[in-house]
This record gives C-alpha cells, sequence and structure tokens, in this order.
DNA sequence: CTTCGGAAGT
DNA sequence: TACTTCCGAA
C-alpha cells in the first residue's frame, strides 16, 4: 500500500502544473480549475460518490435527447448515436474519477481473503494503488493463466530527469482522456443510459456482466478509442487478451458474459429490475442465470 | 453470430 | 503497453 499521502501530493502537483499551463495550447480544456480542495479528498479515495453527483446529471440530459423514438432494431443505434455525441464534458470527468480512484494497479491492493491470489498480484502490477478493490475470485482452480512465473521486471520509472518532474507524472496514467477497455466497461456498466439497455450486470456481485448488445458498446469503445470501425470482433480480442492478464474471465456457455476478476470497492451497481432484490448479499454461488430481459410491461 | 488465440501493426 | 486488425478454426 502506498502512502495517500504521496498520492495526494502527487495530483496536487499535477493541478500546479495545469494551472502554470493554463494558456498552453496544447492541453485540452481541463475543468478543474474550480473545485481545489473537494477534487483532493477523491484522490484519496474519500470523496468519490462527489464525483459521480457531479457527473450523472450532465449525462441524464443526454438522455432525454436521445428517448424519442424507439424501434427494435433502430434503437440500439439511435441510442448508441445519441451517445457518442455527449461525450465530452462527461465523459473527461469520468475519466478523471478513474485516474482518480481506478487506474492504480488490479492486483497490487487486493484485500479480500483471496484463495489464491497468484498471478494478478503480481503480473499486472501498476503504478499506484490507493483505491480498495476487491477481488473476485472465481472457483477455477487457475485455469491456464499461469504466466511463467519470471521474475516481472519490478517496472522501475523511467529516471530521466532526477529534478522534479511534475509534468510528466500525471501522463503516466492517461493522456488526457484514455481510458482502458476494462474502465470503459465499468463506466458503462455504471451508467444509466447503457447499463441495463447495452451492458449489464448479470451477476454484480461476481463481477459478472453481459454484453446485452455487443455491436452498441462496441461502437462506443470505438468512439472512445476514436476508432470508428470497431466492432465487438475487435474489442472481443481485446477482451480477449484480459483472460492473460488476469483482468477479465469468460463466463462459459453464455454468450456476451465476462467477468471482471476484481472490482473497485466504491463501484455503482445499476441493477436491473427493482431494489427488492439481493444484490448486496454474499452467499451464493450458484447461479442459474435466467435473462429475460426485453419483456418490459 | 460468438469465441478463441496467433501474428503483425499502431 | 494496450490494444487494433486480420484470420483460420471451432
Amino acid at each position: 500500500m502506498l502512502q495517500q499521502s504521496e498520492l495526494i501530493f502527487d495530483f496536487a502537483s499535477d493541478h500546479v502544473n495545469i494551472s502554470q499551463l493554463g494558456g498552453h495550447p496544447d492541453y485540452p480544456a481541463v475543468i478543474v480549475e474550480q473545485v481545489p480542495h473537494p477534487h483532493l479528498l477523491s484522490y484519496a479515495g474519500l470523496a468519490c460518490e462527489h464525483v459521480f453527483c457531479v457527473l450523472l446529471p450532465s449525462l441524464c440530459s443526454a438522455v432525454e435527447l436521445c428517448e424519442s423514438g424507439e424501434e427494435e432494431t433502430m434503437e440500439t443505434l439511435v441510442a448508441a448515436d445519441s451517445l457518442l455525441n455527449m461525450d465530452c464534458s462527461d465523459t473527461l470527468s469520468l475519466e478523471q474519477h478513474y485516474s482518480q480512484t481506478f487506474l492504480p494497479s488490479l492486483g497490487d491492493v487486493i484485500t479480500a481473503p483471496v484463495t489464491q491470489v497468484t498471478v494478478s498480484a503480481e503480473g499486472i502490477v501498476g503504478p499506484v494503488g490507493q483505491s480498495q478493490w476487491h477481488s473476485l475470485h472465481t472457483e477455477k482452480p487457475a485455469a491456464q493463466l499461469q504466466s511463467k512465473k519470471r521474475g516481472r521486471k519490478p517496472r522501475h520509472r523511467r529516471a530521466e530527469s532526477p529534478t522534479p518532474d511534475i509534468t510528466v507524472k500525471k501522463d503516466k496514467y492517461n493522456k488526457g482522456n484514455t481510458l482502458y477497455l476494462w474502465q470503459f466497461l465499468m463506466e458503462l456498466l455504471q451508467d444509466r443510459q447503457v447499463c441495463p439497455r447495452y451492458i449489464k450486470w448479470t451477476n454484480p456481485h461476481a463481477g459478472i456482466f453481459k454484453l446485452v448488445n455487443s455491436k452498441a458498446v462496441a461502437k462506443l469503445w470505438g468512439k472512445h478509442k476514436n476508432k470508428p470501425d470497431m466492432n465487438y470482433e475487435t474489442m472481443g480480442r481485446a477482451l480477449r487478451y484480459y483472460y492473460q492478464r488476469g483482468i477479465l474471465n469468460k463466463v462459459e456457455g453464455q454468450r456476451l458474459v465476462y467477468q471482471f476478476t476484481s472490482l473497485p470497492k466504491d463501484m455503482i451497481y445499476i441493477t436491473d429490475g427493482d431494489g427488492t432484490k439481493e444484490e448486496d448479499d454474499d452467499d451464493h454461488d450458484d447461479n442459474s442465470c435466467n435473462d429475460e430481459d426485453n419483456s418490459r410491461f
């Protein structure tokens, strides 16, 4: 575990940095200026909710725009399209949230009573880890994803300049606004606009989700990466690479269903149906999924 | 159509 | 590095 103070310092420097670059043409119009103190808290993982409270409203407005006419087949694309147009402001917020609380390594801060952390614990080692991650271990006997226990390079920093390199630090996490695919999916899963519709949890507790509309999700991903030709085939390959990295598992037998091997503790679960179901319980291991969605009355 | 990895490209 | 693109096979 790293000490939060360090992190805060990191971003604090960042902030300063941004201010300094205020007039720099290269810098994307970051909106960090306004809330100097509150976000320091988020960095420490203390006020994450705040971030969401701020950004969700903006998303809502976008919804209303596309919530005009629904066709069976058209719907997906139409909605997806409108979603594609509302990225800028809110997406930025989302991404900042991730850079602050989620981006840290996956396997670094596993706190749950894991059975066999093995690979994930050291294979995915990332830069930092301050937010709590909930490790979801499948009962799978670590099938085939054991990396050759070769001593992974401790991944040192590029010792380029011994002098204060505030300008470089934050770029490590994400340049401007680049979420990794897994982060992007988590975002989607927390977005009312797409969550039950295109992607949804089939078992949030286990980190299992389904790409209800693979095409739409891929399209969204493509937009995010500025890859207009993105499709599920391609995105799926990226997803498959996650198996090896211990970030995702495939839920065999169920089409378009995957599982996160670990989730951030402050994840906001949007579960379909009503709040009467038990979605925060911790004792089922048999999930006989009966996905009969789309049947709205 | 989905899923799977290898191989090469960015 | 983290995908993206293409592909033959299941």
